[in-house]
DNA sequence: CTCCAGTGAGACATCACTGTCTCACGTGGG
DNA sequence: CCCACGTGAGACAGTGATGTCTCACTGGAG
């Protein structure tokens, strides 16, 4: 009887992160419930998007756990990044967006996050594996805005959801040019 | 007298690439202009919306002619499009935003920018100058997301306006690995 | 079986935005 | 000088989303 408030997160964030500006009522009958249901559950749109938020970065969070950034080569680390990214990365690209929007009252969360991806760019680049001519600040944003267009890739069918992980990677690591070696 | 409608077009993109939603009430103080004058040169929000895209429509395919794709190296050629296209950043960032809004009723004319840009990067596959394990597709997404994240980086403070292109075009076409030779 | 907590459906007031209209004003051209 | 056009300010109704409330129902616990 009672709903799995958990799965109304998902449905919200699948439906969300295609249609930023679903009405409520939308989102509900997305997630199989009333609206009155769930209104009770999240106070307003504010509160389910501020939910969305917190479960977002919780798992980002969890990600660059699973990934151990610390070990192996920064290379290697940054392939498992992206790996462990990918399952919420329709989510992650809908917050990013939201945080463009709403510039000014930015969960905190997110910056703690931005530090450690910035940090891990930066130790990178101090062990000779990343350039250095590419600010970590924007490698991170590089990061975000990748994230973004291969949801959006994927979701229009223009690459296949199998590649994700290798094209951002490939992407991110090597550029487009045609290296020497390869 | 007379209110120049291009200056109210240059004021609402600088806005609304900021703030898509804002009421039309702001894109008017913005623009400098009453409301009601902004309503009479264009029917409504929607008419607003089409003009940017038209507009944006017809600057990106000036930047791509003006860039010469056809000459030189596919790598130099792909440095002067993004120098290019820096001037509308902001516009084209949100345009792709729009676009991405709504799937459905996409302007024609961006299929045919898209197909260009494809075409680019596959001719530079062709000349065995660009990677060919990366579809073209994938390389024109990831060259509007990185535009998207870059116009956001420095809206930030986060890197520096003048790096804008340098960054573009180095992550784009380099990534973030050290190469052997550089 | 009997409650009752949780639910869906719908009514309702409210709010923000929109698009239209009117009116007074000022500037520039005739 | 005077008129007319374009403008700004504001009023106005319409619309869609929101948040709250009520009510009937149902499935599960006791």
């Amino acid at each position: 009887m009672s709903v799995d408030r958990d799965q109304m997160l998902r449905a919200a964030a699948t439906l969300l992160s295609r249609k930023p500006g679903a009405p409520m009522d939308e989102v509900a009958r997305a997630a199989g419930v009333g609206r009155a249901t769930l209104h009770r559950h999240f106070a307003g749109r504010d509160a389910l998007v501020r939910a969305l938020e917190e479960r977002g970065i919780a798992e980002f969070g969890a990600a660059m756990d699973a990934a151990r950034l610390d070990e192996g080569s920064s290379e290697e680390a940054l392939r498992r990044l992206i790996a462990a990214l990918e399952p919420g990365a329709q989510l992650y690209g809908f917050l990013v967006n939201e945080a463009q929007l709403f510039q000014e009252d930015v969960n905190e969360g997110w910056d703690r996050l931005d530090a450690r991806i910035a940090a891990f760019f930066r130790q990178g680049q101090e062990r000779g594996e990343f350039r250095i001519d590419l600010p970590a600040a924007w490698l991170t944003e590089a990061l975000y805005g990748l994230l973004g267009a291969a949801v959006f890739a994927v979701q229009q069918g223009r690459v296949a959801a199998n590649d994700f992980t290798y094209l951002m990677a490939e992407l991110l690591l090597g550029g487009a040019r045609r290296s020497v070696t390869a």
